[in-house]
RNA sequence: GGGCCUGUGGCUUAGUCCGGAUAGAGCGCCGGGCUUCUAACCCGGAUGCCGGGGGUUCGAAUCCCUCCAGGCCCGCCA
C-alpha cells in the first residue's frame, strides 16, 4: 500500500508541477509522506516558497481526496496525510500469506556467501559474511528473484597444502567428540608452528602444490578428504544458523575442466597481459595499480585465476552475480570485477563487510586466537535455556530446549545484521547474550504475544480500521515492509530489514500496552483483533526474511 | 607512503548514497508501572559543538576541500 499510494502522490506532482523529481521524502511526525519541491520551484518562479507550497497543494486535493489523503501546505512544505482507505488496504494487503513478497522476477541470481578456507573452524568473524549472506539471499527471494546460493570451496590453497602436510606427520588423532572442523584447525596450528620453526618444511609444502596442481591422484585424494572433513564440520554450523547453501563449487573443478586455462589462455591475448618471471594483468588502465598475479613463476596458478573462471562461469549462467566478501578482498575483488568488465563478462556485484576484531585484537585461525561460532551457538543456547527456564519454568524441558534453540539463533543472527556491514565492529559477549530491547528475541517476543491474544480470540469478523494514533502507526509500518524488502535488496543491504522489524515490534508492543483487543467489544474489537493478525503475519514475514524462527509460544 | 572503509550522548548504534521542518533507538544512569491479552514488556527524566576546521546552499550529520583518529588492503597467500 505504502508502494502504490508514493506512486499515486509522486504522479500527482509531477503533472501539477511539471518537475521530474517532486523530492518525496518521509514526513516524520508532520506527515506520512512530505514533498520539499517548493523550494527549487521558488527559485524558478522568483516567488516565497510557502506560497508556491500553498498553491500546489490547493491544487493537489481535488485528484487525490477521492483516495483519502490529505495535502497541507505547512511553509515551504507539501505534507501529506494518509486516511481511512489507506489503513483498510495497508491492513487487508498484510493478511495475505507470504506478505512482502516482490512480483516473480525473470533475472536469476547467484549469491556467495561464507567461502571460508577450510583449515579450521567458523569463527565470529565468518558467521558476519554467512548472516549477511543468507540474509541477502532471503530478501532476493522475497522480492522475487530465483536465487541461488553458493559455496566456493577453496580445496587448492596453501593452507590445505599445511595441512594435508601435518596430517602425515603431526600424528594427530580427533578427541573424542571432536568436530573434524576444530581438529583440522588443531592441525593447522601446529604444522603452521613446525614450519616457524623449520624452513625446510616449506619445500615440502610447495612440493605438494605443484603436485595437486599436476592432478596428481593420492595428492588430489588427500587434499580432497581434509578439506570434506572440515566441510562436514562447516556444514553443521551453517546448519546451526539456518545459512544453507543450495551448490557447493569445488575451486580444483575450474583446473580439472579446463576452464581455468582457457580463461589464463584467453587473459594472455590481451593488451594488459604481460608474462615475466610470472604471469600477470596490468589493470593501471581501471585504476589498479597492483599487478594482478595469475600465474606463479614455476607455473602454478594461484586462487585468482581459478576464481576468475570461476565467475565466468557464474557470469553465464547468471544474470545477477553477487558475492559477499570480507573488506580484507576488497582489492582482489576490484581487480576480478575490472578483468571480467575487460572481457566483456559479467562481473560480480560485491557486498564488503568490514572486519570483527576482539577486545584484544584481530581474529586469526593460524594463531589460534577466535572465537569458533560453535562456542558462541552452545553458550548462547545455554543461556537462552536458562531464560526460558526462569521464564517459563512450568514447560517440559524438550519444549523449552526447542524455544531456546530458536531464541539463541534470533539472538545471534540479530546481533550481527543490525549493524551495517560497512562498520567494522568489536565482539562483545555482552551484546550477543542480550535478549532484550534491540534484540531479535525481541522481536520473536511481539509476535508472539500476537499469537497469544489471536489463540484466544476464537473466531471474528475481519474488520479493516484503525482509529487511535497507536493503531495508525502499526499501521504505517506494517505497510511498509514491501517496501523495505524492495529496498534491502535494490541497494544490498540486509540490515534495513531488521532496522525495519525492531520499529514493527517497538509499535506493536506499544499498541498492545495501550489498546486492550480482547477486552474491546463489536466492531472495535474485530478491528483490532484483524490489526493484531496482520502485524503477526507481518513480524513473522520479517523474522522469515531474518532466518529467525517466528516462534508462537516463549 | 598510496588506496578503501569508519568517526553521531558514558557505551552500542539508525539516519549519510538521494541535503529540508525540534538528530531517532537500545544499553547504562534516575524515577514510575504486573489481582488487566506472555513484564524477553511499557511510560517519564538527564545525557549530543553528528571527530576538528573551511566551503557550497534559502537550508548540511548528509555534498565538496582539508586535517586528525581507528580498521582493512597494498604477497609468486587465500
Amino acid at each position: 500500500m505504502f508502494i502504490e499510494t508514493t506512486r499515486l502522490i509522486r504522479a500527482a506532482l509531477q503533472a501539477v508541477t511539471g518537475e521530474e523529481d517532486v523530492l518525496i521524502a518521509d514526513g516524520g511526525e508532520h506527515a506520512d509522506l512530505a514533498s520539499t519541491v517548493a523550494f527549487p520551484l521558488a527559485k524558478k518562479r522568483r516567488a516565497p516558497p510557502a506560497s508556491i507550497a500553498a498553491e500546489l497543494a490547493s491544487r493537489l486535493a481535488p485528484t487525490l481526496a477521492p483516495h483519502g489523503i490529505a495535502v497541507e501546505a505547512t511553509g515551504p512544505y507539501l505534507n501529506f496525510r494518509f486516511g481511512p482507505p489507506y489503513f483498510a488496504g495497508a491492513i487487508r494487503a498484510a493478511l495475505a500469506p507470504g506478505y512482502g513478497a516482490g512480483e516473480p522476477q525473470e533475472a536469476r541470481v547467484v549469491l556467495e556467501h561464507t567461502s571460508a578456507n577450510p583449515n579450521g573452524p567458523l569463527h565470529v568473524g565468518h558467521i558476519r559474511n554467512s548472516i549477511i549472506g543468507d540474509t541477502l539471499a532471503r530478501a532476493f527471494r522475497k522480492a522475487g528473484y530465483p536465487t541461488e546460493v553458493q559455496y566456493y570451496v577453496n580445496d587448492m590453497g596453501r593452507q590445505i597444502a599445511i595441512v594435508v602436510w601435518g596430517m602425515e606427520h603431526l600424528g594427530f588423532e580427533p578427541d573424542a567428540g571432536e568436530k573434524p572442523d576444530h581438529f583440522i584447525a588443531r592441525v593447522y596450528v601446529e604444522a603452521n608452528r613446525r614450519i616457524e620453526a623449520d624452513p625446510a618444511i616449506t619445500a615440502e609444502i610447495d612440493g605438494l602444490m605443484q603436485r595437486v596442481e599436476a592432478l596428481d591422484p593420492a595428492t588430489v585424494r588427500a587434499f580432497r578428504n581434509v578439506v570434506a572433513r572440515c566441510l562436514d564440520g562447516f556444514r553443521e554450523t551453517l546448519g546451526d544458523l539456518a545459512t544453507p547453501h543450495d551448490r557447493f563449487v569445488w575451486e580444483s573443478d575450474f583446473l580439472r575442466n579446463g576452464d581455468m586455462e582457457r580463461v589464463l589462455s584467453r587473459l594472455s591475448r590481451l593488451p594488459v597481459a604481460h608474462q615475466e618471471e610470472v604471469f600477470y594483468l596490468d589493470l593501471s588502465g581501471a585504476g589498479i595499480e597492483n599487478r594482478y598475479v595469475l600465474r606463479r613463476s614455476d607455473g602454478t596458478s594461484v586462487y585468482a585465476a581459478r576464481d576468475l573462471a570461476y565467475h565466468l562461469w557464474k557470469g553465464r549462467n547468471f544474470d545477477r552475480v553477487i558475492d559477499v566478501l570480507g573488506a580484507d578482498h576488497k582489492l582482489i575483488g576490484a581487480q576480478l570485477q575490472a578483468t571480467l568488465s575487460l572481457i566483456g563478462e559479467l562481473p560480480p556485484e560485491i557486498v564488503h563487510f568490514e572486519f570483527v576484531s576482539l577486545p584484544e585484537g584481530s581474529m586469526s585461525t593460524r594463531a589460534g586466537t577466535f572465537i569458533a561460532a560453535d562456542d558462541l551457538i552452545a553458550e548462547t543456547r545455554r543461556r537462552a535455556f536458562e531464560e526460558v527456564t526462569v521464564r517459563r519454568p512450568e514447560l517440559p524441558e524438550e519444549e523449552r530446549r526447542a524455544i531456546a534453540q530458536s531464541v539463541a539463533l534470533a539472538a545471534i543472527r540479530y546481533d550481527i545484521i543490525r549493524i551495517s556491514p560497512e562498520k567494522s565492529t568489536v565482539f562483545d559477549w555482552k551484546t550477543a547474550l542480550d535478549f532484550e530491547r534491540q534484540s531479535g528475541p525481541y522481536i520473536q517476543y511481539a509476535h508472539a504475544r500476537a499469537c497469544s491474544i489471536l489463540e484466544k480470540a476464537g473466531g471474528f469478523t475481519e474488520t479493516f480500521a484503525a482509529e487511535s494514533p497507536y493503531e495508525q502507526a502499526l499501521v504505517r509500518q506494517i505497510a511498509k515492509f514491501p517496501a523495505v524488502v524492495a529496498q534491502a535488496v535494490a541497494e544490498l543491504r540486509p540490515h534495513l530489514v531488521a532496522t525495519y522489524a525492531r520499529e514493527l515490534a517497538d509499535l506493536f508492543n506499544t499498541f498492545y500496552h495501550y489498546e486492550p483487543v480482547l477486552r474491546a467489544e463489536g466492531e472495535m474489537r474485530d478491528a483490532r483483533l484483524t490489526l493484531v493478525l496482520a502485524a503477526q503475519n507481518t513480524l513473522r514475514e520479517a523474522l522469515g526474511t531474518l532466518g529467525i524462527d517466528a516462534l508462537r509460544s516463549m
